[in-house]
DNA sequence: GTATCATATTCCAAAAATAGAATATGTCAA
DNA sequence: TTGACATATTCTATTTTTGGAATATGATAC
């Protein structure tokens, strides 16, 4: 269920880049064929179809059949699973943080002297 | 408030090599050095010194001062950023999953006949 | 001052990412 | 079939990333 190494890897690594990220922004519009994704980002349109290839082995986005056409989707287990890592960590991290606020809070309870600066 | 492409890119980039996640994952458990962290990973002491200026260029980790030593801590807000950009992917997305179902339940809703096939 | 320890930087090589041009494949319509 | 359109792949060049060895800088102890 946890995303291995590899799958995070390939997960930051796709969401890495600022036009993979706006494909994906995209798409939260709805489906979007090749070209359509061509005529919005000033790139050939093989440089479009080779980031599809990499959101799509990073499992961010799949692909359907409609004529000649390919139209792309998200897919939010990978976003889900990215999430997940850095939500661990920002919780852990912020755990830290409270138990020094805490501590912090405990010390300036039992005060010896007024601070002098500020 | 927001972060800019470029932040994110940058973080993205940082997040997606696993020797500097586990560094993260290292300055969890505190404080760590360039040293100890040379003893964790074998590697050696300039590729993680240059792992961990991937990680503060990109805000990710903070450098303290100990003598001759340089700790490394953890900063949040880059890690909040991505999570924030991700968290707002996938509730989008899991929104219009959402509506598709509530469309998909309308439908059945009001069946015409039974499905044959499951 | 010098010696020592911790870290950073430079230099080099190998591998990967990015992009476009040209070309190949795949699908449909006639 | 052929022609047209959508997409994928190959080839090539450029840039970036990664890592180590050697070296430089910086801080402390003496």
């Amino acid at each position: 269920m946890a995303a291995t190494d590899t799958t995070l890897d390939a997960t930051f690594a796709a969401l890495a880049n600022p036009t993979r990220r706006a494909i994906l922004s995209r798409l939260l519009l709805g489906e979007t064929s090749v070209m359509e994704l061509v005529a919005s980002f000033d790139l050939s349109q093989p440089a479009i179809s080779k980031h599809i290839k990499v959101l799509e082995q990073a499992g961010l986005v799949s692909r359907g059949r409609d004529a000649q056409r390919r139209p792309c989707r998200i897919e939010t287990k990978a976003l889900a699973e990215a999430n997940d890592w850095l939500e661990r960590y920002r919780r852990l991290w912020e755990g830290n943080l409270q138990r020094l606020d805490t501590l912090l809070g405990e010390l300036q309870s039992a005060p010896q002297e007024p601070n002098p600066s500020t």
